[in-house]
DNA sequence: CTTGACCTTAACGTTAGGTTAAGGTCAAGC
DNA sequence: GCTTGACCTTAACCTAACGTTAAGGTCAAG
């Protein structure tokens, strides 16, 4: 199977698959003219790594979590601490993200939003915070 | 004002700083000696990238805030509209960040966390979800 | 035999700086 | 006067995960 019908059935782009290639998480066959050759156990990791993007893990965590799929032999307990790290990493990007939402949006339910130029979001970003 | 002094002021790195000049958001004297030299008006802008960084804004985004802050004719509804947008995406992320967390977190308390290879997260990636 | 749709590799663009590298400036100490 | 160290300058490459041209080869259809 070519790329484009690889992407396609895996939700991937062309492109990120030949970048998966890149860095040397998948090596597919090649036919006679050079053309990448997906089969169907190229097709089953594609979409593990699809999967795997898609619940946050970077490429490199990606490689370590296809690594443990293929190896019949793997630790449950491997795997298990992937995704509790990456859980934890949620949890953080989460908090700062309140933290965030909390302040901008009782800024922005100080602002009149009209035509004048007093403006509590312009105040609060210039302030110099001089209270710890 | 040196570049580093000034970094310091602002909780900023001098390479930050140069960047947001070739970006054009700023553009700082020069001494004699051809260093930037930074005067109170200059720091006051800097600290105000500094704190829209923090709350999320992209440097362009910045760019557009600056100038409504040196814009002393400024709407405010312009302010509110930039922040309300930026609220808009804080949402979103949030939501898939917890939309993540709840499958992650799921499959994690359905592995067991041994040496066995038996593991549902693994699974889950690599399952085809046949499902709509 | 051309055309269009696919494939290939190479190389640059994106975000917001961090990190060397090579060299000029300046104040302090000897 | 001279060296030393801490600063400054610009230039250029590095990061993540691809997207986007660009230039050219392959293939099936008409």
């Amino acid at each position: 199977m070519n790329i484009s019908d690889a992407a396609a059935l895996c939700e991937l782009t062309p492109k990120a698959i030949r970048h998966y290639e890149d860095q040397g998480l998948i090596s597919p066959a090649r036919s006679a003219n050079g053309y990448r050759d997906y089969r169907e156990r190229d097709l089953q990791e594609l979409k593990f790594l699809a999967h795997s993007r898609a619940m946050g893990f970077s490429l490199q965590e990606c490689s370590h979590l296809l690594e443990l799929y293929r190896n019949p032999g793997r630790a449950s307990a491997d795997v298990r601490a992937l995704a509790e790290q990456k859980l934890q990493e949620l949890d953080l990007q989460m908090q700062k993200l309140k933290d965030l939402r909390s302040s901008l949006s009782s800024w922005v339910q100080h602002c009149p939003g009209d035509q004048s130029p007093n403006c509590p979001i312009i105040q609060q970003l210039a302030q110099s915070e001089e209270n710890p």
